[in-house]
DNA sequence: ACCTGAACACCGTTCAAGT
DNA sequence: ACCTGAACACCGTTCAAGT
């Protein structure tokens, strides 16, 4: 080939295509939650999100440690997304439970971000404000330090477990209204069993399997753990 | 080579190794759990099990249906060690914290366990008779049908949460030792927070640090959950 | 410093072929 | 009916090489 030949100009007046944006953490978070949101976490992988920004997974590992820290870096972008209202000692348990609400909400608008929070310890700015604002509802409400420490780890526990279910039933292979056949299904296996070993199983399979979807389950859950908060709020005085 | 050579018996009086046992449910799954507790959850895949008996992971899929359901094969071995007490309606709050403490007694004794259980609804047969003990106790207690339906949910919800969120530590980097170096690094991580932010979590980084390791915690997230059910029973008469 | 291609050491599952 | 080898379509992470 010529050195310089009068078609083939030295330097391109423009390349081919646009510059890439360069990654970014940000831009690396961005394009993870978006295929969360779009194909469940099972899409989210470095492999896939490094595709999605039309590279190699190994250039991911500049700017996030590995998967683990990609997943803390969600939920904490998710974290931001929740409201949670300011103390006030005369609402604390109707506060406490809008709290709970609010954290299942944005759980839930990233469907399979459960999966990557469960069993994490978040320490991200957002997860830790929410915290924040928890601890200061629990006290506004006289729950002892102790208790209120332990809380908001029990609470979030339980939404993320709550959450990840919830995703786990979603990620099956049934659509939403083939749950109702699954339901019926399991109500009938419930009815179907020996009297003598199940018999407690089988007087109570309606109410076993009410409120498999819907939030009635939830409420329940959130109910019985500020009921027993509230039992540890000493005498007034 | 010839058909039929003297020193080549047709028929060979014996063959070189002992015939294998044939591959059965019961053989994969004890060798599944025997892979967990030595190993831990990651090393449970379809291949290792199927090279642990020597044989190919497409050979499994004859006895198993998939993945899933070894899991929850594996899952339902367990819950047959579990032994819960049979229902006193004097002391069903001592009671239920006992079966509490025994569900994760048997998890722990199975670490990762919980990373096959979570999320999946046990119907094994089991696992059910531990669900109909427990719904003995409570109607033992009082607690109404629906609340004592949806307990039998929530408190393996509950404790399967703690036992996956200790595997996770578990399976961390560090070992036990370790990990009262990473607690006091969290707390030292809480207390250099910006205190016009964070004054709650900088006040209460101690109580929010203790009880990582041992029962504290979980004793906490049982005795709040029992505190919550007994608020739910209707006065005698 | 950032990005890349290629490789390493894995997954769960399927399928045609054997016995 | 049960078992197998080989393949398919994936994983997370590392590393030497480029710019």
């Amino acid at each position: 080939m010529n050195q310089s030949s009068p078609w083939q100009p030295i330097t391109p007046a423009k390349p081919a295509r646009a510059t890439r944006e360069p990654l970014t953490r940000e831009r690396i978070v961005d394009t993870a939650l978006r295929l969360l949101v779009e194909q469940g976490y099972e899409a989210v992988s470095m492999r896939k999100v490094a595709q999605a920004l039309d590279t190699g997974p190994a250039s991911l590992y500049a700017h996030v440690a590995n998967k683990k820290e990609l997943d803390q870096l969600m939920l904490d972008r998710a974290a931001a997304d929740m409201v949670l209202p300011d103390a006030d000692p005369e609402h604390w348990q109707e506060q406490l439970k809008a709290a709970m609400d609010e954290i299942l909400r944005v759980m839930r608008a990233y469907p399979g971000l459960a999966r990557a929070a469960i069993g994490q310890v978040p320490l991200g700015e957002y997860a830790m404000l929410s915290t924040e604002r928890m601890l200061a509802i629990l006290k506004a409400g006289r729950v002892p330090d102790q208790a209120a420490a332990w809380a908001v780890d029990l609470i979030p526990l339980f939404i993320t477990a709550t959450a990840f279910e919830e995703s786990v039933q979603g990620a099956a292979d049934f659509a939403p209204e083939d749950l109702a056949g699954f339901v019926d299904q399991l109500r009938s296996f419930f009815g179907s069993l020996d009297p003598a070993r199940f018999p407690l199983t089988i007087a109570l399979a309606g109410a076993m399997t009410t409120g498999a979807s819907g939030d009635d389950r939830f409420d329940f859950g959130a109910q019985v753990i500020i009921a027993g908060l509230a039992s540890m709020v000493p005498p007034q005085q």
